[in-house]
DNA sequence: GCGGACCATGTCGAATCCGACATATACTGT
DNA sequence: ACAGTATATGTCGGATTCGACATGGTCCGC
């Protein structure tokens, strides 16, 4: 499965525009790969920018820091669901959301 | 208050009929559900625009047509990465990701 | 070089979510 | 009335994901 392969293919600095070619991912696959790298990656700068450590972050939305930490890795045994209630915990917006999906990639898949 | 509209509330974890609760729910639990809201309602028009029937889409993504209803109904059991998938399943781009997302309010409670 | 932040990684029991199945309802066309 | 298609809903065993905890590494001010 994608995420099963997400934390290796973020550990040997893949971009997400190359994801679907080195991993044989199928079109959906590939596309929910690179929602889940534009966020996390979003995540990490939303947060700090803010001046919050993943402690901080883990607080606000009743998390851990570990936990926080494998979101911002890309780590596979995390969802969609907890990396979208990161996204907004740190603060950000939905207009922030949009523009994390628009403002976008270097090179299309 | 429509009961549909408490149904599909349930999608954030949310006991039907307490007002209270509603005032409680926090401001990243309202945005994720109002998320959840718009892509589900994009997966279905997506959908029925491309002429799938949801036995259709559940093959397409590897699953079952209970669930797919379930995810157009915005049952509780259903995560955001598989909503997700089905919006991409459906032979959405990101570009239309991106214009759900934009799109107004639709939540009205 | 120590103590204190900050972050990464592994593990685990519990909670949640999954596909699948059964079944119900509704709306066709015959 | 009947058969076929489409959608909705409840349940279940197994798979996945959760928060929590332990622990190790890096860096910095003291």
């Amino acid at each position: 499965m994608s995420t099963a392969k997400l934390k290796r293919l973020k550990a040997a600095g893949w971009k997400a525009g190359s994801a679907k070619d080195f991993l044989q991912l199928s079109d959906e696959e590939a596309m929910l790969v690179e929602v889940k790298l534009m966020l996390t990656d979003a995540i990490k700068a939303s947060r700090q920018k803010r001046g919050l450590s993943q402690t901080d972050l883990a607080r606000k939305m009743g998390s851990s820091q570990s936990r926080v930490a494998k979101i911002e890795a890309g780590d596979a045994s995390v969802s969609l669901d907890l990396i979208m209630r990161a996204f907004f915990a740190t603060g950000a917006t939905r207009r922030e959301l949009q523009r994390a999906f628009g403002a976008r990639e270097k090179l299309a898949v």
